[in-house]
DNA sequence: CACCAGACCTGTCCGC
DNA sequence: TGCGGACAGGTCTGGT
């Protein structure tokens, strides 16, 4: 499922559910989804606490609890959160169970289980690795043109496989990185430190569009992917070129290739992408 | 260090 | 209809 704008949907759809409110109890499933610490030192350290609020960095959420300490929340490919009523029926692929004080229940819902969970900010002074090093995020004023051309220039890697590396850029996975290519004419086999100045500043106005129109649309929805009130996004159906393999380019009507790229499928039109 | 393939899992879809 | 294989929105690890 989700990279930024879906992972945004999810925080703003989860807050006014679970700000200020206490998780009784905590019911874990799936221990291996539990990263740090050991599973009897996370449901303690999160039992009885209150959720003060929640964040989002790139693709993770952080749930701020009243001790100081935070969960940390990765939904990789097909984890959700969802909010369901107590006494309701349990969701499908239920992982783990987070029941409120206020009679509601959240669970974090995942069909593949690569969804990670941790406790953190504890006396430890454990980081997850991945979150320790996000790169700036799109729509914020750490990403810069500046930044991004200093980057492409000092990559080899293929433009693709840069957008997807949150240690330079956090929040873009496979349909905003393919679709920021596609607003900004770059074939994305093309390798980083070759494209033109203007390019780059093609680029960069792409992927915050690309990631400010997610947002706007509440996100995209291939398969899995909803918020904490079970909707889905609406942005598929804005999208020039993921999952639109074999169909005509919206602008020039040639047929959209689909390549693959760090074993990703990567979709672009072989006329306007150069 | 940079880069890639492989691994982690389960569900779905496509072609034979 | 049934079955095997490819593929799916992410990230880490280990080998080259």
């Amino acid at each position: 499922m989700p990279e930024l704008p879906e992972v945004e949907q999810v925080r703003r759809s989860l807050l006014p559910h679970i700000k200020n409110e206490i998780i009784c109890k905590v019911e874990v499933r799936l221990p291996r989804m539990i990263v740090h610490p050991a599973l009897a030192e996370f449901i303690a350290g999160i039992e009885g606490q209150v959720i003060r609020d929640v964040e989002r960095r790139g693709k993770y959420l952080t749930l701020l609890l009243g001790n100081g300490q935070y969960i940390l929340a990765h939904l990789r490919m097909t984890g959700a959160l969802l909010v369901c009523s107590h006494d309701g029926a349990e969701p499908p692929f239920a992982k783990i169970r987070f029941v409120l004080a206020n009679g509601k229940d959240m669970w974090f819902t995942d069909i593949r289980t690569f969804g990670t969970m941790s406790l953190c900010g504890g006396n430890d002074a454990w980081q997850d690795k991945g979150f320790a090093a996000l790169g700036p995020e799109p729509l914020t004023s750490g990403f810069t043109e500046e930044y991004l051309q200093e980057r492409l220039k000092k990559s080899h890697q293929v433009v693709k496989s840069f957008l997807l590396d949150q240690h330079k850029i956090a929040g873009l996975g496979n349909i905003y990185a393919d679709e920021a290519l596609a607003v900004a004419a770059i074939r994305p086999t093309r390798y980083s430190d070759t494209l033109t100045k203007r390019q780059v500043h093609a680029l960069y106005e792409a992927v915050n569009q690309v990631i400010a129109q997610g947002l706007r649309n509440h996100g995209t929805t291939f398969r899995n992917y909803q918020d904490a009130d079970g909707f889905m996004g609406n942005n598929k159906d804005y999208l020039l070129v993921y999952g639109r393999k074999g169909q005509a380019c919206t602008r020039c009507g040639a047929l959209l290739k689909q390549v693959r790229i760090a074993g990703r499928g990567s979709v672009y039109c072989p006329h306007c992408q150069k």
